[in-house]
DNA sequence: CAAGCGCATAAGATCCACTGATGCTCGACG
DNA sequence: CGTCGAGCATCAGTGGATCTTATGCGCTTG
């Protein structure tokens, strides 16, 4: 096959008209030059330069010419993108979330990312946890958004019991608060915190068993406060949730994250030891990591933090109705 | 540099999805595919594979593979291109002429080319004879038609007495007689056929003393004649000379090739014995020469034959007016 | 647990590319 | 006419790149 390096010999030659001050101009000498040349002769058949009186292109020199520009021009592109690339300027870059954090933390990170690395290829996929997970681990995404248990880390659902040392490195981005969501008439409905045990006798809507560590660590507080929930219903969707508690299907537990927004025929009360989940960041620690998803992560972490300064600040004393929106006018 | 068969490695592993399967269908070692890949990796710096379960490419692979694809389409390109060069299907041809071939037998001959090899890049500048051996003895084109006096085979006017050992190699193409051209009304000008001393007390109109060899062939063919010409003008055009011959300043020699287009105010006659000037095309035997070449060199032989056999048809004796055209009605 | 598949690695042979030295050709100049 | 200089070709030698063969290691499968 033509190989670029002596194109690029050529290219020096036929513009220096001198295989001494080609090879010069190229770091080599005059030697290597004219033994490059030959070798390319020898290997297309022809000659390409013309050595009587100075050095001239023959046709098949004017032929490789005119490819060379473009075959060296697209070789030095490839290598720009590779550089940018290895600075993060540049590049793929395929982040998953589950669909809550994709709708809540994830569009300042992405909007400043996207203001501060204009030529890097983001990509957003929302998928679901376990989903997250394996597209991370097969090496389909960059960067995973993810919900963990924390008394349980790096519990894998799927695989019975199995105690993962998944090759993940975990960036922590908040802890995601349980709240009680009760539909408006609930008898609780005016409690400013409420303990879980009150609420033994309630029929529960939960989201779907093998779904996001949500349900194990709902059901886990309600073993510590000393009863088992009496499932009414399962949703994996948390607005549907919503629906179904103002429906008086019965009542939910709600991670403050799912609370962005909220109908005004439910309220959502405190817990007096809210269990919380896990949010967090993960990389592949196997994999090169791109300074663009290093960029990332801190940006996402900001983001997170953000959020939760405002979850913070709409728990605040001083505004007790914090969790139900005034009613539209 | 960012190697082009290195890409067509990675190419084909992120194809076949595994290195093995790549090395098979490249007649490699698996080995040596694994190599080229680390080499790879080496060179730009980051892992261009993802090798958990299965083979993928990452992010920088992905980039490179972008890449890949049209920096090999274009070395395949120029690699067609060479390959139809050197089977003289494709690539330039440039040819030189003196202006009368370019205008008289080279027409035919390059339609036919042009037929026969559309992908040639074929271009013909006319160039005085002096001008049209340069180029040729500077590679600065494939083929030239030259004019030379066929008693002094290579004789080069500008090096004073130099017999050239040129590196031409010659292709007879005819020969090309010269006729006497006479105003109408001239005392000879109703003779079949002249003897040069005839018209030995003439004023003659020559070409440009430097120029093509018809001069001193005209004035070798005097000198047997037993007269010096006088000279009455000189010019190098045969279009000019005529308009001075028809305008009575002096006669002049004609050869058979600027008869194509005939005033009808002037006559020509035949010589006795006439001279003839060589037209040959001319290739530099040096240079490695293209099919291309060879296939034109072909073609304007043929073409030359025919315009042979049509000037001998002129003059045939059932036509013996035949150099003069009938006045436009 | 053994077998098989697939990539990585080591060792060795070979090839390729470059350097340095030298030869050859051609044109310039005394 | 002889010498010189510029510039390309060529040769020998060295070091690095690139193959092959052989082997190891991890993972999956039966």
């Amino acid at each position: 096959m033509l190989d670029a390096r002596r194109l690029r010999i050529l290219r020096e030659v036929a513009r220096r008209g001198s295989f001494s001050a080609a090879a010069d101009h190229l770091g080599y000498t005059q030697s290597a030059v004219s033994q490059q040349i030959a070798a390319l002769e020898r290997e297309v058949g022809v000659p390409v330069l013309d050595r009587h009186r100075g050095v001239r292109p023959t046709g098949a020199g004017e032929v490789l010419l005119r490819h060379a520009d473009g075959i060296l021009a697209r070789i030095g592109d490839a290598e720009a993108e590779l550089g940018a690339l290895r600075g993060g300027q540049a590049g793929p870059l395929r982040m998953v979330a589950f669909p809550t954090a994709g709708a809540t933390v994830l569009p300042p990170a992405i909007a400043a990312f996207r203001a501060s690395h204009p030529a890097v290829d983001l990509s957003l996929v929302p998928m679901e946890v376990p989903e997250g997970r394996a597209a991370l681990e097969a090496g389909e995404c960059d960067l995973a958004v993810l919900v963990e248990d924390p008394d349980d880390d790096g519990w894998e659902p799927g695989a019975a019991g199995r105690r993962a040392e998944d090759p993940f490195r975990r960036t922590h981005l908040l802890d995601d608060r349980m709240n009680v969501m009760l539909p408006a008439g609930h008898p609780l409905a005016d409690r400013r915190r409420i303990r879980l045990e009150e609420l033994r006798d309630d029929p529960w809507i939960l989201g779907r068993r093998d779904y996001v560590p949500d349900e194990a660590i709902f059901v886990r507080a309600c073993g510590r406060a000393g009863f088992e929930p009496q499932m009414a219903f399962e949703s994996d969707d948390y607005l549907a949730i919503q629906g179904f508690v103002a429906a008086g299907v019965g009542i939910a537990l709600a991670p403050d994250m799912s609370l962005v927004s909220l109908r005004d025929d439910v309220v959502v009360r405190d817990l007096e030891h809210p269990p919380h989940r896990r949010v967090v960041a993960a990389v592949d620690g196997r994999a090169w990591r791109s300074p663009a998803v290093d960029a990332m992560l801190a940006l996402v972490r900001e983001a997170a933090d953000e959020f939760a300064v405002r979850v913070a600040r709409r728990r605040d004393p001083r505004s007790p109705e914090h969790h139900v929106r005034a009613p539209r006018t």
